[in-house]
DNA sequence: GTGCTTCGCTTAATCGTTTAAGCAACTGCA
DNA sequence: TGCAGTTGCTTAAACGATTAAGCGAAGCAC
C-alpha cells in the first residue's frame, strides 16, 4: 500500500557497490572516513541512478524537517508577491523549503495557521504580523519582519528613513503643505512611515493626516477622499504611506480634473507591480525585501544551527533597518505657485 | 546533538498508560481494534499531552508527506496573493501543508523549482505555468491551472466566458468599436479571453487589438498606448485583458483628459486589489479562485489516494471550466454618442 | 467438552537516514 | 618485534510512526 519511493536509497548504492549504507551515506555528506576513491566512486554512482535522499528519513533522524514557515496574515496583501518570493528565494540558497501558512486575516487564525506549520515541524518561521499582535510562543525560532517600532521585530525595511527620504524630495520641489494618507492608524509600519515624514518636514513646512479606514467607518467603503478640497486648502503634495492608497489618490485627483504633477505631486511606499505603469508613473519608496528576506533567514538558520534544544525564541539579527530607496517618476514635480498659499479656498 | 522533539511521542504515551504503541497507534487513528474504552482513555491522555503526530515518522513509514506543492512561476504575478490564499485554504482543508516554489519568471527554473519540490517529498504539486510551458514529467501527480486551450490543463476560470461577459455587458451599453488592450500575445489565458470577446460582440460590432508587449518593443518599455487616438478613431471601449492592463488604460485616458466612464469605458479582468477603490472603481471579472482551488486539489488527492504507484500524472477534473462573474463599477457606461462615428479624426 | 470464530491487545518489522562505536589492517616509532 | 595511533570500513542502534501477523482469552455452537 504504501507505495515505495520509485527512487534508489542509500542501501541500494551500497549492495550496489558492495560496501555499506554507513559508508555511503558518509561519502556523500562528506563526514566520516572515507578513502578519496571510494567518495568518487559512490557519488559518482549514485549520480549516475539519480539519487535524491528522503527528506522523512533524515528529518526522523535528525530532527529537523530542513522547512521554514512563512506566515502571512493580512489578507491579499500586495506586498505578498515580493515577500513570498525574497523568502522563498533565501531559504532555498540556504537550503531550506518554505511553507506557507495565509490566515485570510483573522487574527485568532493566525494562532491557528503558526500550530499547522509547528505540527508540520517546521524547523523555524517568518512571520509578519498583522497589526499589533504579539508572536504567542511558538516552539521554535520566529524571525518578525514588520518595523522597527515593533517589539520583537527581526528586520525591517527602516520605513521611518524611508518617509524622511519622501519629505526631503517633497521639500526640495518646493512643496511646503503636505497631506499624509494611510489606511490603518494602527499599523506600525503606518505610523513609522507617518512619523519619518513627519520628521523630514523643514521649517516652514507642515503636514496633516488623512486616515482612510476612519473616513471610511463614516462614510461608507470606498467613498472619496474628498482631495480637492484639500488641494483647494493649499496642499500641494499627497505623500501616501502605501501605493495602493497613492493609486486611489491619483486617481481621483484625475477624474476631479486636477493634474498630477502639474497641479498636485502624489507619492507612495513599496514600488508595488502598478507603479511604474500607470500614468503618470508613480514616485515612490522601495524595500530591498532582498535583503530583508536574507537577514531574516540567516538569522533563522543561524538559530536553529547553534540551538539543540528546540525552544521557540523571536531570533535577532544584526542589521536590523534596511534602508528604503527613494523612486522618483513622473508623479512628483515641482511645487505650483498658484496652490502655494490658501488663496484657493476662495475659487 | 539530534535535539529530540519536545512534544510526547506514541511511545511514550503508550507506556505511561501501559499499553504497546500499536494499540496507541491504533486508537488514534481508528483503524485496528481496540476497546472503546480504552481507545477514550488514550484519545484523552494523548490530548492531555499535547500529543502531536511527527509528521517524519509517519511520512518515512507512508511514504507520504502531506504536502503538495505550489509552482508560481510568473514573476510578482498579480494573482499570487489570490491562488496562494486559495490553495492554501483548499490543501489546508484536505490536512495538506503547501510548499512553495517561485521560478522568477526563468523557464529553465521552473523545472529545478519542480524538482526541488519532487525532493522535498510533495506528494503532488499544483502548477500555474509560465506561458505556454509543458510540464516535463514530475515524478508526482501535477494539476495544472491555466486554462482550457491549455493542454493537459486540469482546471481553471473560463476565460472565454468571461470575455463574452464583458463583450454582452459592452454591447449592451451601446459600444460599438472595442479596443482590446493585452499584454502578451503568447499568453494562452489572454488569448481566450481575447476570444470571448470577439466571439460575444454582436453584428455591427468590431475590434482590434492591441498587444503591449509588442508595442513596447518597438517604442520602450512604459510608453504611452496611444488611447486618445484610438479614441479619436471611434472607438468607445477599452476592454483590458488584466486589471493591470485596464489601470494603465484608465489612467492614460484620464491624464490626457478624456473622461471615464463619460466619454468611454474601460473594463479588466481578475478584480485585482485596486480595482474597487480606484476612481472610477474597475468594471472587472472575477475567477472563483476557491472553487478552482478546491476542485485542483481535491482532483490531486483523489489522485494520490488512489494510485498506489507514484507515478507522474496530470490529474484531470470533472469540472474544467469555472464561470467567471461580471463585476459591474463605475469604468463602464452608456457610450457616447459624440464619438459613436469616425468624426472625431477631424477634430 | 471440543473446535471455531471473534475480540483485544502485543510483537515485531519496516520506512531511509544519521552517527556513535567497533574492528581489522596498516603506519610509525622505539 | 611490540605497541600506539591512524585509516577505512562495518555493525548496529536509533528517530516515530504504521501495520501485518501472532496469540491468549472469551464467546458460541453442536
Amino acid at each position: 500500500m504504501a507505495s515505495q519511493r520509485p527512487g534508489p536509497n542509500l542501501s541500494r548504492i551500497a549492495t550496489s557497490l558492495g560496501v555499506s549504507v554507513a559508508t555511503v551515506s558518509n561519502a556523500l555528506s562528506g563526514k566520516g572516513r572515507v578513502s578519496d576513491a571510494l567518495i568518487e566512486r559512490i557519488r559518482a554512482h549514485a549520480a549516475e541512478l539519480g539519487y535524491v535522499p528522503s527528506q522523512a528519513g533524515r528529518a526522523l533522524r535528525t530532527g529537523r524537517s530542513g522547512v521554514l514557515g512563512l506566515v502571512l496574515p493580512d489578507i491579499a496583501n500586495p506586498l505578498f508577491p515580493k515577500i513570498a518570493q525574497a523568502i522563498e528565494y533565501a531559504a532555498s540558497a540556504a537550503g531550506y523549503g518554505v511553507l506557507i501558512a495565509d490566515s485570510r486575516g483573522d487574527i485568532t487564525a493566525q494562532t491557528e495557521a503558526i500550530n499547522r506549520l509547528v505540527e508540520r515541524g517546521v524547523d523555524g518561521m517568518v512571520v509578519v504580523p498583522r497589526r499589533a499582535t504579539r508572536i504567542s510562543g511558538a516552539s521554535c525560532p520566529v524571525a518578525v519582519i514588520d518595523t522597527a517600532s515593533t517589539p520583537g521585530n527581526t528586520v525591517a525595511a527602516d520605513h521611518w528613513q524611508g518617509g524622511k527620504e519622501i519629505a526631503a524630495h517633497l521639500a526640495g520641489l518646493g512643496h511646503r503643505q503636505i497631506l499624509i494618507i494611510g489606511n490603518n492608524h494602527e499599523s506600525n509600519v503606518q505610523n513609522d512611515r507617518a512619523g519619518g515624514i513627519r520628521a523630514g518636514l523643514q521649517p516652514g513646512m507642515r503636514s496633516e493626516t488623512l486616515w482612510i479606514e476612519r473616513l471610511e467607518a463614516e462614510t461608507g467603503v470606498g467613498c472619496r477622499l474628498g482631495l480637492a478640497e484639500k488641494a483647494g486648502q493649499g496642499f500641494t503634495a499627497f505623500a501616501a504611506l502605501s501605493d495602493l492608497q497613492a493609486l486611489r489618490a491619483l486617481t481621483e485627483l484625475q477624474q476631479e480634473g486636477i493634474s498630477v504633477p502639474a497641479d498636485v505631486s502624489v507619492t507612495g511606499f513599496d514600488d508595488l507591480i502598478w507603479s511604474p505603469v500607470v500614468t503618470p508613473s508613480l514616485t515612490t519608496v522601495r524595500m530591498d525585501m532582498d535583503t530583508i528576506a536574507e537577514i531574516a533567514v540567516s538569522a533563522l538558520v543561524d538559530r536553529i544551527n547553534e540551538s539543540g534544544t528546540r525552544e521557540g525564541v523571536l531570533v535577532t539579527a544584526e542589521t536590523e533597518r534596511v534602508p528604503m530607496q527613494l523612486i522618483v517618476r513622473q508623479s512628483s514635480g515641482p511645487a505650483n505657485p498658484a496652490q502655494k498659499t490658501s488663496e484657493m479656498e476662495n475659487m
